[in-house]
DNA sequence: ATTGTTTATGGCAGCGCTACCATCGGATTG
DNA sequence: CAATCCGATGGTAGCGCTGCCATAAACAAT
């Protein structure tokens, strides 16, 4: 009675008190009501009203050596991308008991060792993380973690646990063809700075353009000098980009290959930049030049010519990570360890050389698994 | 020695039986090195290595009454703006034991009030809220939290605690009235829907161009029959904006106002929409046409030609709030509740009807507090 | 009637850490 | 040299909840 340090606020043995229960009774009635029987769930529901009582999530995580924090690392906020994984996130927690704490790696692989670490402390219900590029070690902390992990937006045949994702070299590659068989020979590709995923969409890109027979190493940016172009300058610590990149690189490429006919931009931002540059330059789009991007953010469609893009289906990547976490939580088997959500090629005015379907956008599905069209957005 | 319910992993007391001392030394050693010799703190620190001890954080925040995270609500994850500022929020914590939690609202009061209550049972360190419209109970919580509490990206006479932001008035103010001056008349203001801080925005318009006499409520969307129009159809549900939105938007209103010569547009999205809408329709802009925007993201300098608009020091906001979050926790006095990151006027060629400095964007600093420019992007 | 099984509830102890106070040696002071 | 103070360290008792087991009552099976 005289060494009390709490914050005064009511505890569950306030609330036992008063309904005149035993503590894990209210404690039960909580957690799961269907353990209790009517007659105490309805007391002890009117003492914790009466009472104002809020469970203290620490203690909680402290018992049951569990907490309700899902942990998601992503490599960036800054890119629209990220953002509409994250709504999805989201959206799949809904108004369940699971909080999200998202961690910003910055693409750098002892960040993100350092967040899965620190994650780790609070002994989480689960574990989202992006790509499959982690250390050694924090691989090693993804597998010992003791909670389910998913891994998401790429694809692998050997996941920690579970990964959701699309092949961005299928998705790449599928895009490239698109633009062959537009008419367009001399593709290039744009790229202000390559993490692994954009790797594989190089690769993609360049086995399309091999298959055909225009393969030209000195139409992308992204491959052996990317050093003196994409990284060059301020942006070195950039890892974003911006429209204003997308027109000076694509100007770069027109110096080295001023018969370039088309790019495939590594992103839609760099693809908005390259039609401005278009714009500037009076090189009318889709006749003389051919743009196309990857993701097909809103803006895409809009654009004046609307802009060919890769649909991702990031909201659903999102969503159905959590979704799957749940179910694991919930004790419900899930073996499908390498979920394709797919990817869709939308073909609009800017990469339609031949006016076929101007004006409109066209969506083709190519997928090993096709996910419904429009699932990314969401309110 | 039997009912043992650990998951395996060493604690404080091990630390301590390893490096022969006792735990609550253990403990001030890893929390306040300070407060221990030398000698122990190297053995203990050995001890902490073989044994790869980890600190449990659930326990540490039982115990203390205090946890780590940093509640931060935002009222969406979509619109760049916050994701500028969730950036500047990490880039405040750094690697700081803080830890950040992320509620979304969607612009929701009851959701505000739900994911506050939610993130009180963590006994957070901090919270960060976004704007001044908590609803009544929100209010009391956050006055009764308990730990420090900054408002952002708006300003306030009555904040809780302390606000970081800007006039959202005048700023719209502002950059009406560079309209006026570059020579328009007949400016219509833009906007999907609205929130607290849109609403601002539309006041600061209406009160340039009544001063100007200029002012039509015919002119803008946002205003009284705003149901009829900008929330109409698929659209009363999607809190952001898309470019496709503000090229509707943009029709509907020439449908209304033919002779209308610049639009104000609520934020960079929707004024890169109009400029799509003008680019489809053969209108020049600047010279029949301006058009303005809020935000000045990246892709408002690349666009062609140039657009005009309300450069927001949304990193700074973030991080400044996460600065006056960690000053309030180490004790040190903060009596400046109000502070004003001011924003800048930056005028490019979308708004240069007079051809004065067309290419280049100028920059005009207007502001209460005005912060340096450029310091809304960061590494 | 007896035994076994299920359901509802409670008691106890423990989760891993830190607040609070006590202790103790050594430095400082007059 | 006694009185005082101070920094370093430790012991104890919580923080508020839940895991585990016991118990009692209700019910089913023999």
């Amino acid at each position: 009675m005289s060494k009390r340090r709490t914050d005064g606020r009511p505890t569950i043995a306030d609330v036992a008190t008063r309904a005149g229960v035993g503590a894990i009774t209210v404690s039960r009635a909580l957690r799961d009501p269907s353990l209790v029987s009517d007659a105490l769930r309805q007391k002890i529901s009117t003492a914790v009203r009466e009472l104002g009582y809020v469970p203290n999530l620490n203690a909680r995580a402290l018992a049951s050596t569990r907490s309700d924090v899902v942990g998601v690392l992503v490599p960036s906020l800054t890119q629209h991308i990220f953002a509409d994984v994250l709504r999805g996130i989201y959206d799949g927690i809904g108004t369940t008991r699971l909080h999200i704490q998202v961690g910003n790696t910055r693409y750098d692989l002892d960040e993100e060792d350092r967040l899965l670490a620190e994650l780790l402390r609070y002994k989480p219900a689960g574990l989202i993380v992006s790509g499959i590029d982690q250390s050694p070690a924090g691989r090693r902390m993804l597998e010992k973690a003791n909670c389910p992990v998913i891994q998401i937006m790429d694809l692998s045949d050997d996941p920690v646990n579970k990964i959701i994702g699309f092949s961005h070299h299928n998705a790449a590659k599928a895009m490239t063809q698109h633009l062959i068989e537009a008419g367009y020979r001399r593709i290039g590709f744009l790229s202000g700075w390559m993490n692994s995923r954009s790797k594989g969409r190089l690769s993609g890109y360049a086995e399309a353009l091999d298959e055909a027979g225009f393969f030209d190493p000195a139409l992308t940016n992204a491959a052996g000098d990317l050093g003196a172009l994409a990284l060059r300058g301020s942006w070195d610590k950039h890892q974003y980009s911006t429209p204003a990149m997308g027109r000076e690189l694509l100007s770069e490429l027109w110096r080295r290959a001023p018969d370039m006919d088309a790019v495939f931009c590594n992103n839609d931002v760099l693809a908005l930049g390259a039609l401005f540059e278009c714009h500037a330059r009076g090189v009318s789009v889709p006749r003389d030049f051919g743009i196309a991007g990857f993701n097909d953010e809103d803006f895409m469609e809009a654009a004046s010519p609307a802009l060919s893009s890769v649909r991702t289906h990031r909201w659903k990547v999102g969503h159905d990570a959590v979704v799957a976490l749940r179910r694991q939580l919930d004790g419900e088997p899930d073996d499908e360890r390498v979920v394709d959500v797919g990817f869709d090629i939308v073909k609009r005015a800017s990469t339609d050389r031949r006016g076929l379907g101007a004006g409109e956008g066209v969506v083709e599905l190519v997928a090993s698994q096709p996910a419904a069209i429009g699932s990314g957005r969401m309110a």
